[in-house]
DNA sequence: CAACAAACGGACCGGGCGGTCAACTTGCTA
DNA sequence: TAGCAAGTTGACCGCCCGGTCCGTTTGTTG
């Protein structure tokens, strides 16, 4: 354990600073935003960046652990909740609803993960997986869909309203509402293709 | 019009080599994948890439075009098929074939475009409403979605594969199944939020 | 308030990118 | 088959990126 003494008043706040801008310079401009346009953002410089965090992807890192951390604490809440196929679409929207579809292509893309990263990923299976099943034992969801479908089906809604420009802030409900009603159990087509493997 | 005298033997089947190389590689790394290492693939030459294309978007456009055009094609073979429902399928597994994502990412994002690629791409719009519209008036789809709606939706199936990694090639089939369930008239839900505009 | 470690900032570096160019090669045609 | 335009090539250019480094500033502590 590094034991590590708190940090300076000004470096603290930097690093909040930091972490808003990054996050907003993301979702504006995409996972390849410059380390120099996030600085400017915050109003600090480039050095300080890599004070705060050993390089870029060690920044994303943080972010996408803050923000998966977030969506875990909700899906645990709403894993005794009383209707168990609102409890899905809550937890849908509310992946959607932050624009998780960044994070979600980071936890899978970067190829060597810290063991942070790798824990707060699995427990978001984890979670998805228990929610999916309670689901669908409620028959809230058709038998033949998993919890890795859901997994990826999750971040669907935000993924498509970005081709539109100028789209309004909740139009991922729109598809959201659409997609989860083709995970109703009425009027269900059997699925042409297994499900991928858990992992 | 710019009459253009045929091109030499050699001329014309490296404008082939390259644009199979380029979209090998583009399907493979993103459309980040490097012009220098589409020349090799093709082994050209980085020279020549600039020889039969202006500039990296140019190369692309031209790829864009070449597909988007294929996928008008069946487009428009489906519009006077027996079975409206089955069209509208049948349209978006040939769009979800050829990872045409990228392609739709490609229409939208880039700022200024070719008047070629303007008019496929109305020209796609056009389509995909008239399938839409014969679908709905058949009841093979809900009331209340637009042909933007399925624009949007189109590359859905197989983004959601991309993130697993070595996916069976058409596990998209699986996603588009559930989607267009939930795009059926049985069971429809009200959706939240109104459509985006047609554009 | 003195003094020191912690934090900061921005010039700087190496590398990879899209794109250019001039010397060289090659397919076509008379 | 000779000659030339069309085509090819890879070294080269300028740019921007992630990341480093060290002289300077600043919060903290006794």
């Amino acid at each position: 354990m590094t034991s590590t003494r708190p940090l300076r008043a000004d470096a603290a706040r930097n690093r909040e600073l930091l972490l808003a801008a990054a996050a907003d310079e993301f979702a504006e401009r995409g996972l390849d935003a410059s380390v120099a346009d996030i600085a400017r953002r915050a109003g600090v410089g480039k050095g300080t960046v890599f004070r705060h965090f050993a390089s870029k992807d060690d920044l994303i890192a943080a972010i996408v652990l803050d923000r998966v951390d977030a969506l875990n604490t909700i899906g645990e809440r709403l894993l005794d909740a009383a209707d168990p196929g609102a409890a899905l679409l809550e937890f849908l929207a509310a992946a959607a609803h932050q624009r998780q579809q960044r994070d979600l292509s980071f936890l899978q893309e970067a190829g060597e993960l810290t063991a942070d990263v790798k824990s707060v990923r699995t427990r978001m299976f984890d979670i998805v997986h228990a929610l999916v099943d309670r689901a669908r034992e409620h028959g809230a969801v058709r038998t033949d869909v998993t919890g890795a479908d859901i997994v990826l089906l999750m971040c669907a809604p935000n993924y498509v309203t970005t081709y539109v420009p100028d789209a309004p802030p909740d139009l991922w409900r729109r598809y959201l509402a659409i997609i989860f009603d083709g995970l109703r159990p009425e009027g269900a087509h059997p699925l042409p293709h297994p499900p991928p493997p858990t992992r």
